[in-house]
RNA sequence: GCGAGUAUCGUCCAACGGCUAGGACAGCGGUUUGUGGUACCGUUAAUGAGGGUUCGAUUCCCUCUACUCGCCCCA
């Protein structure tokens, strides 16, 4: 028996290493760019319409600001940083989010001196080292809007209006959830509060939400722990023990959103996971049509297309003058446009093309090129194939493209000045002085 | 970090432990080198990686990797 190559140690017949993206990481492939055109469309446009400024920021930071601003001690910061020391040994961290920077970035162009609040937006990829599942990836894009300097409660109600908005408008049936978590002050108290009635309930807790106990127990109110639900309702709620400011705020931004006529609902159990929050929460979750599924599977895990809310404390956390207030929320990309497939959003896949360019032969090949060239100057979007050499396989491309009329040039009309228009449903055909034939067309189509 | 499931052409799906790993769609090329919506013919192309059991593994076992779905967390 010969041996193999591999055995005598050759490498000759060994194949070349095939390379895949990276866990979690994934490629946006052209089929799906028309979700992603109408999701960044809509949010520009939005964006702008309320006058926020659009901000592009790096993807690189100091390790450090994400450890101030989001908080050691979060799962962010202590295990899905990707971060490294860079050659010259600064430890770097791509962003998990963009709060932090935009902080960074309004402290550090001075920003205080324009007229406050500073409205922007941005929209652009995060990086997270979790485990990747439906609608999480290691890199997943946002849509972040922040308003730095203003303590108003309608710049509140302003945000999670856009918001509400932006995916009604793409075709989502989705529901704001609010509550407000106060001041750090007033919270603290609540979280001792909250602390002392479930440890009487120590006995009936799930390890996990032990675990919560100890390191972050508002967490508690949001578990899924079957064994805490009964315990929740009858928990302090944090509404009771809000700061008198943040309770007449809370309820200011509750009546402008009646009066945008946003639907919201009242959740107690709303926590937010980064350290920086203060006052006003929100999340805004798909409605999920609910089919009639046991009992126990009712509160199935709804991901959050996002949410936000006020954080007062971060400009001066992160060295920006004291008391600044700001208030900021994030869309995630990736979700909405999941949440946009399951809900049956419609949406015209077929790329839109007027006319299609037959060329034959090598003279009618280079004529083309300019024929083409003044189609698309006159604004009309026109198909080619100048790779290919027979006229089926063109007419067949043209077709699927759906479009309208065909021009076909050859050697005989590169000869004679002429061109052939083809009325792609008909199948008449007409010949045509090639100077003429954009103007012609042009009156074909608009007729 | 924990748990469960899955892994075959570009895509979707076949193949009792046994023949050259098969089909559909897509792609490419044809059906007198100038006419699409049909048809026909041809053709490209895959067992995720590594080990083990076996005369023989796509099939059974182990490890790794990736994907999917949960938990945790979050967008």
């Amino acid at each position: 028996m010969p041996k193999t190559k591999k055995e005598i140690g050759g490498i000759d017949d060994k194949k070349p290493k095939v390379y895949k993206s990276l866990r979690g990481f994934r490629d946006i492939l052209p089929d799906s760019q028309v979700y992603w055109d109408k999701v960044e469309d809509a949010a520009r446009k939005i964006a702008t319409d309320y006058s926020f400024d659009r901000i592009r920021l790096p993807y690189l930071e100091q390790t450090q600001l994400f450890e101030r601003s989001v908080g050691k001690g979060t799962d962010i910061v202590d295990k899905e940083m990707f971060s490294f020391v860079d050659p010259s040994n600064t430890k770097v961290t791509l962003r998990p989010e963009a709060t932090a920077q935009v902080v960074r970035t309004y402290i550090e162009h001075g920003m205080l001196n324009k007229p406050q609040p500073v409205k922007l937006w941005y929209f652009g990829p995060m990086f997270r080292h979790d485990r990747p599942q439906a609608g999480r990836y290691r890199q997943f894009w946002q849509f972040g809007l922040e308003a730095i300097g203003s303590n108003e409660p309608i710049i509140d109600a302003q945000i999670i209006i856009i918001c509400f908005r932006l995916l009604k408008e793409l075709g989502l049936d989705v529901t704001v959830q609010i509550n407000s978590i106060g001041t750090p002050e007033s919270r603290r108290d609540y979280i001792m509060e909250l602390v002392s009635y479930f440890k009487q309930f120590r006995r009936q807790l799930s390890e996990t939400d032990k675990k919560r106990l100890q390191k972050n127990p508002l967490r508690l109110l949001d578990s899924k722990e079957p064994e805490i639900q009964e315990l929740k309702v009858d928990a302090p709620q944090i509404v009771d023990w809000l700061d008198d400011t943040s309770k007449q705020d809370f309820m200011k931004v509750l009546e402008y959103l009646d009066e945008a006529e946003v639907p919201y609902e009242l959740n107690p159990f709303l926590v937010r996971g980064l350290d920086y929050y203060s006052k006003t929460v929100f999340e805004i979750i798909p409605n999920v049509t609910r089919e009639v599924v046991n009992e126990n599977e009712e509160e199935k895990s709804q991901n959050a297309l996002g949410g936000g809310g006020r954080y007062d404390g971060l400009v001066e956390m992160l060295g920006g003058r004291e008391g600044t207030p700001a208030m900021g929320a994030a869309l995630g990309i990736e979700r909405i446009i999941l949440a946009m497939k399951a809900q049956e959003v419609p949406i015209n896949k077929q790329r839109e093309i007027d006319v299609f360019f037959c060329q034959l032969g090598e003279a009618a090949r280079r004529k083309g090129l300019s024929v083409f060239e003044q189609f698309r100057s006159a604004g009309i979007t026109t198909g080619e194939a100048f790779g290919k050499g027979s006229l089926k396989t063109q007419l067949e491309m043209a077709d699927k493209l759906k479009a309208k009329v065909a021009l076909i040039l050859g050697q005989k009309e590169v000869l004679d000045g002429t061109i052939i228009i083809r009325d792609m449903e008909s199948g008449a055909q007409e010949i045509v002085d090639v100077k003429k034939v954009v103007e012609i067309v042009q009156k074909q189509l608009g007729g």
